[in-house]
Order: C-alpha cells, then sequence, then structure tokens
DNA sequence: TGTACATCAGTGAACGCGCGTTCACTGATGTAC
DNA sequence: TGTACATCAGTGAACGCGCGTTCACTGATGTAC
C-alpha cells in the first residue's frame, strides 16, 4: 500500500468517522482525530471533504438515507393503515435506540445546515416524506380536499411527534424500558395510549 | 464599588449565566466567557462553584425549578383529569418555545451528570413528579393495584413522550407550527390525536 | 479603642490542551506528443 | 516507446484560537484580645 493515491482515502475517512460517531458521538468527531485514526495527515481529509461540516454532512446523509431505508420498508410491509402508523412509530424509536449516536447527529445541533448542503436537505426532506406518506393513507391523497390535507397532515405530525418524544427520552435515559417486555411492544402500548380517553382507574 | 469582596458575585455570575444561556445556548457558555462578561478575573468564578459543571449544574437547577412551577401552577388549576393532561402538556411545550435553551439544558448533553449533582437529581425528579401525579390520578393513587398503578405510569409516560416529542421538534425548527393558529391550540390538537383510531379520510 | 492576625474573595499569569484551517511542498500518476 | 508536463492526493509544519484549570499572590474584611 503505497502512501500516495491509494485512492480510497475519502471511503477510509468516511466508515472512521461512522465508527468514532458511533462510539463518541457528534461531539467527539473532530477532523483531526478523525485523520488520526485514519493514518492520514491532518491535512488530507480537506483534499476529500469541505471542512468539517462537509464530513458531518456526509455522514448525517448517510445516516438519513439507512433511516429512511429503515422506515421505508416497514412501511411497505403493513398495509393496514392505523398497523402501519404504529408499527412505524416503533420502526423510528427502534432506530433511535439501535443507532442513538446516528439519531442524534441527524436531530442535534451538530449537524450542519441544511441549506448549506442540499443533499443533506434531500436525504432529510425524503426521510420525512416517507413518514408523512406512511401516515397519510397514501392511497386517497390525490382526491383528498384541502381540509382533509390538512387533517392528515396534523395526524402526521402527531405520529412523528410521539415516536420523536419516546426516541429521544429513551436515549436520554429518562425513560427505562421495562426490562420484562420486548422494546417494541413498549412502545406500541405508549403509541396507542387515548389520553383523551377517561380513565378507566 | 470595590474590587474586593463586593459580595454578590456569586449572583452576578449566576444571572450573567442565565444571560449568556438564554443567548448562546448551552455550548456557549464557557467559564472563561461567562468571567468575561462578568468583568471579573477568569480564576474568580472557583471561588464560587465547583468548575464549569458546578455553573451549569446550578443553572440547570434553576431551570428545573421554573419548569417545575409552570408546570405546577397548571396541574393545579385544572380539575377535571383528561382536560389537565393536556393542558399540562401544552404547558410543557410552552415552556419549551419560551426558553428553548434552558430546555436544551436541562435535556440535553451539557447537562452535568445527576449523579454528581445531588440538588440536580432532586430538581429534575421533583419535576418530573409534578408531571407524573398530574397525569396520574392523584387522589385515587393510594388504593391503587399495582396492575392500575402500572397503566397509569404508562400514561404517563405516553403524556410526557408526546409533549416532549413536539417540544424538540418545534424547537429545532422541523414542525413549523401554522402561523394562523396559537400554538397553545396547535399543541392541544396534536396531544389529541387517536392514532389507533381509524382515519376518517 | 487599637492592634495583630486569620480568613478568604479576587487577581493576573501561566499550564497544557485539542481544535479547524492554511501553507508551501513533494512525489506519484496519467496523458499528450 | 520515451519524454515532458500537468494534475492532484497527501505531507508536515505552523497559524491562531478559546478553553478549563491551577498557582502564588494581594489586599480587604472581620474578629479576638
Amino acid at each position: 500500500m503505497g502512501k500516495y493515491h491509494h485512492g480510497d482515502v475519502r471511503n477510509v475517512l468516511l466508515q472512521k468517522a461512522e465508527t468514532i460517531l458511533t462510539e463518541e458521538g457528534p461531539t467527539g468527531l473532530s477532523l483531526r482525530r478523525l485523520a488520526r485514526m485514519t493514518g492520514v495527515s491532518e491535512a488530507a481529509p480537506y483534499r476529500h471533504f469541505d471542512g468539517k461540516d462537509g464530513i458531518l454532512a456526509a455522514v448525517a446523509i448517510a445516516a438519513f438515507e439507512r433511516f429512511a431505508e429503515q422506515l421505508e420498508s416497514v412501511a411497505a410491509n403493513v398495509a393496514h393503515h392505523e398497523e402501519r402508523i404504529m408499527k412505524l412509530g416503533a420502526a423510528y424509536v427502534g432506530f433511535a435506540v439501535e443507532n442513538p449516536q446516528h439519531f442524534r447527529l441527524i436531530f442535534g445541533r451538530e449537524r450542519p445546515p441544511l441549506d448549506q448542503y442540499p443533499e443533506l436537505r434531500d436525504a432529510a426532506d425524503n426521510a420525512f416524506d416517507v413518514l408523512q406518506r406512511a401516515v397519510t393513507s397514501v392511497d386517497r391523497k390525490a382526491e383528498m380536499t384541502l381540509t382533509e390535507a390538512a387533517t392528515a397532515y396534523n395526524r402526521a405530525l402527531a405520529a412523528w411527534s410521539r415516536a420523536h418524544g419516546i426516541a429521544m427520552l429513551v436515549i436520554d435515559g429518562m425513560i427505562v424500558p421495562p426490562a420484562d417486555q420486548e422494546l417494541g411492544d413498549f412502545v406500541l402500548g405508549l403509541l396507542a395510549e387515548d389520553l383523551t380517553a377517561p380513565s378507566d382507574l
């Protein structure tokens, strides 16, 4: 392996960045650290990325894509509308729990500004489109009135924010899922609670 | 005003820390910056606080207390159970929107570890107790069976995570509340959605 | 009331750190003729 | 096939920065006698 032009430095950097992210979180991902761990000079990453934000953006894009894929694959396999919403929420939380640092990167303040990285914006938009399409009845979308569309949108927001809240509180350790229950079932239970219904206690 | 022993340096530091937090967020709050802005030497804060985490803890404690107060005052004024849950959620989001940086401090990763600051832990526990008591029917608590208690707990978690998700997504700009509606009404609408009900579209 | 002394808040300088980024450079590679 | 040259990935050193923290110190205050 020659020192020069071994060609995949960009990929190795990205891969190492994934490792650091997973182990240390978005805050631990510094350019110098990354270069050091990759075994490359501290200036080398600048040949392949637009500085620190450039690398963060690349990693975040990949994370968004994986996130969207996982959501999509759940959405595509559940025909029943209400069930799909529930399963999607569980998948959302599942991703966060399995990849807490990636989740933090794509939603946290380390994420480079969307308006400076069009591909990042697209990746983000796409992930949320998947959510919204799965929550709104896709098949009926074309024939909806404006009011109906607004209602559907609110439903999507409600589903999204519930899953997001659970995800956040669980990965931050504020909510500790019961040990005697599958995480998915626990999440489904929380998602299904209807707070407007009178308590039966 | 003499240079020495003017006595309220601790309070001035805390107050300036509030200012910085509000304007720049938890990340912008550095000890040196704080000392500079307070017009005091860089070593002075160490006379009053246990280093950086000490100051962050003090600010976080105050934030938790204000948060708990606001929640409590809503909870105390709404007798009807389901309505109380809803109003509490709206107040939760309201606090986050009015004090996004405080909200970030008490839930984010800059917050010093709870187990190193007992008063911080207490302040946090107290805030969540307020939530839980308000969501669980306090008056019935004594006579609940174990299963009922578990149900009530889940109900509290569901309410909490919903409000938390909305709060997070709104202060991060992922959800933009409609301009033609009161924020509170918007939040109440999201909280009241029942995702298990068939969509009436 | 006056004096010696302990206390302790605040100082200014320095420590060592890791960071993002830039710079002139080197040397390998590919290409045009 | 051989040679001149442009390209460009990677180097190593340095820039300047702000940070948290420690140190020996100074000088104001309060107290004991």
